[in-house]
DNA sequence: CGCGAAATGATCGATTATGAGCGGAAATTA
DNA sequence: TAATTTCCGCTCATAATCGATCATTTCGCG
């Protein structure tokens, strides 16, 4: 058994249970206990579990909140493209101007953004419970939800009725993210979320697209909206120049973070 | 079973009972009595509980474990009286028949019933992202919130629009905590409550209202209803007999909860 | 085939968690 | 008040874990 399958076998482990104990991972990924050990030690310092005494557990998020929320597809997410999300949310960040009303759709990249968001005293309206969570610690930034259920799997609110409490509600940006992004417009994997961004679309002044590079190598099943209909797409230093064109096309502009600093 | 999953489970316990004794988790933790009282002194020297002969109750005073939360008006009122409330929340919980639709309105007592909703299938819509958070993670519970701005010090969410997202939906029972209650009826201390409060009567058949005994021997500044208004309430066996006399004279039934076991 | 780097396994001393036993203190009961 | 029960704090022995070091194996590469 090799290394990434080893950690792969923790973190699935992890997931599932919450907690490992020491003797336990020996046992089932027959590795000797030094070897275990340099895993955990691995894992730990590239932030994905924490370590304790007799075993280890999924590291508690940037807030240390209930561990009932680890494991979802949220958190195996945010992991993904890690340092690209964080730049593109750095760089969307900046472009919300001090005071502003903006909107911020779910998402693990629209997530990176709200670190940034602080003392920028902004009126956010968002469907994300993740984003209600990172938010609402920063004291001048105020934060509102729509009515409607709430779905588990992504943590986000939904409402089935054209009414969602938000008939008055209008901002100047929209925050998206994306499954993928490609000619034939923004994509989305889940069909429930189609109905949400258009609602959310109707509320905003300007589109604003967050989508890492890999989004534009890749398809998805849903179309919510066509290229036209985005101003403004944040992405990483790795996007083709050939998609740039594309965007640039239909008067799409293109902010390229940089993953330095 | 180790030291995290312990200490977790330890906090459950008194989340849901107020209380814990000490046999009873020498049973429920498979461990030894030394290793509970290890386990308790930690938690003690923590501020998080605070240890009595024969057991343990979560800490009276400034000192949750989330530092997030620690010093919020939420986290100071949800020790006062944790075991009554506990077992107001339990009897209170027991009211709900399996797969109804109820309305939780914010508040330490409301949310003490959250524990004891898992498995009844409810339909819940809370204004109070505490009690979101506590049911999230309920599988069979299905979860809905109005629109609206979200206010830190409460951590609930408000509306100032008639219109809250939520005209279509309608609850069997909407249960309800109280600063006070007294023959000029249930009373608030706080003023942006009351109109909340109110457009929640209006959405469901039945109110039933959560009061530790200690409310009905105190007053608060805005009156939100009359006792007619009032279905049920939920109390101690601390209330005086005067007191349900009161109640029973406005067609009120009492339901006094008990908090041994 | 040989070399070097990386990964793995084994060992040791130190630290820590756990369980059992004991005497004393507190609450209960007679 | 005295006897009894229960609980608490303490010590000690045992077992598991941890960090570090060193030998061995595996793998990639020329």
């Amino acid at each position: 058994m090799h290394v990434s399958q080893r950690e792969a076998e923790i973190l699935r482990l992890l997931q599932a249970e919450g907690f490992v104990a020491f003797g336990q991972l020996t046992r089932t990924l027959e590795a000797s206990a030094a070897t275990v050990r340099r895993d955990l030690e691995r894992l730990e310092s590239s932030g994905a579990i924490e370590r304790l005494r007799g075993g280890a557990r999924l590291a508690s998020g940037p807030a240390g909140q209930p561990e009932r929320l680890v494991g979802t597809p949220f958190e195996i997410n945010r992991t993904r493209q890690a340092p690209q999300k964080a730049a593109i949310g750095r760089a969307a960040a900046a472009l919300c101007q001090r005071g502003e009303a903006v909107l911020i759709d779910g998402g693990t990249t629209t997530f990176a953004m709200c670190p940034h968001l602080e003392g920028r005293e902004l009126q956010v309206l968002t469907n994300s419970l993740h984003i209600v969570a990172e938010l609402l610690p920063q004291v001048g930034t105020r934060v509102s939800v729509p009515g409607g259920a709430i779905f588990r799997e992504q943590n986000i609110i939904l409402s089935p009725f054209e009414d969602d409490g938000l008939a008055r509600n209008h901002a100047s940006k929209l925050f998206m993210g994306a499954a993928a992004v490609g000619p034939r417009g923004l994509m989305q994997a889940d069909v429930i979320l189609i109905t949400a961004e258009q609602k959310l679309m109707d509320k905003a002044d300007d589109l604003i697209v967050l989508a890492d590079s890999t989004k534009f190598r890749t398809s998805a099943s849903f179309v919510v909206c066509s290229l036209d209909a985005i101003d403004v797409v944040v992405t990483d230093s790795g996007i083709r120049k050939d998609d740039v064109a594309m965007l640039e096309r239909h008067d799409v502009e293109v902010v390229i973070a940089q993953t330095d600093q």
